[in-house]
DNA sequence: TTGACACGCAACCATTTGGTTGCCTATTAT
DNA sequence: ATAATAGGCAACCAAATGGTTGCGTGTCAA
């Protein structure tokens, strides 16, 4: 859980993903297109994100393709984001009147 | 938004948080209570949550009492997670699929 | 078969990060 | 008044991070 959210921490790797959401299996090559960064710097990049599980790559001849795996974003959503809904309303009220208590 | 995730990414930050959801408007010394770190480091780490607006505080005679700010949490589920939530079963199908193509 | 292309590995570098220690200020309680 | 309590500020430090360059390897096409 530790390694998504790390992973996730960085924009450029966020970006990676949200490539990879609009187009799926791209080779290391494709994802470099634009980018204002080395070749070896999105590979850094690409190996967190599998260490993290949040892409899975498949060797095919000289390419490497790299897929998505929807699944530990989810998971955060559920284990982690979902736990902060309960009592959301309650707690922005409390915050509310509490950052309104300077004339008590 | 990139403030949000660069303090989620850290483990003693989502402690703090959590405490902070277990109860609400803690200071800074009962924050600190049974933590392996200095008071001045828990300053930091609040300090960045605060700056990333996932704590507010308010100032009570000599005490700092913390006050957790549901909403960025929110809207990263909202606009980033949700995101990746459409077509999550058909990447998958296609992950599985592309992983078990060995042999093909 | 011989370039060209797609990628991997390793060393190196600057900056950021997470933490410390030391000291100073403000508020409360005795 | 004075001591204890709650917190702030700044300098410093080691390690992690994000990036580079240089070079080596495997694979495809002319």
């Amino acid at each position: 859980m530790d390694d998504v959210f790390k992973a996730l921490a960085d924009a450029s790797r966020r970006d990676l993903l949200d490539r990879l959401h609009a187009r799926n299996g791209q080779s290391l090559s494709e994802l470099c297109d634009g980018l204002a960064m080395t070749r070896q710097a999105v590979t850094k990049h690409l190996s967190i994100l599998e260490a993290a599980n949040l892409v899975a790559t498949v060797k095919h001849g000289r390419e490497k393709l790299h897929y998505l795996n929807p699944v530990p974003i989810h998971q955060i959503g559920e284990r982690w984001i979902k736990k902060f809904e309960r009592g959301r309303m309650a707690a922005l009220s409390e915050l509310k009147r509490k950052l309104e208590e300077r004339d008590d």
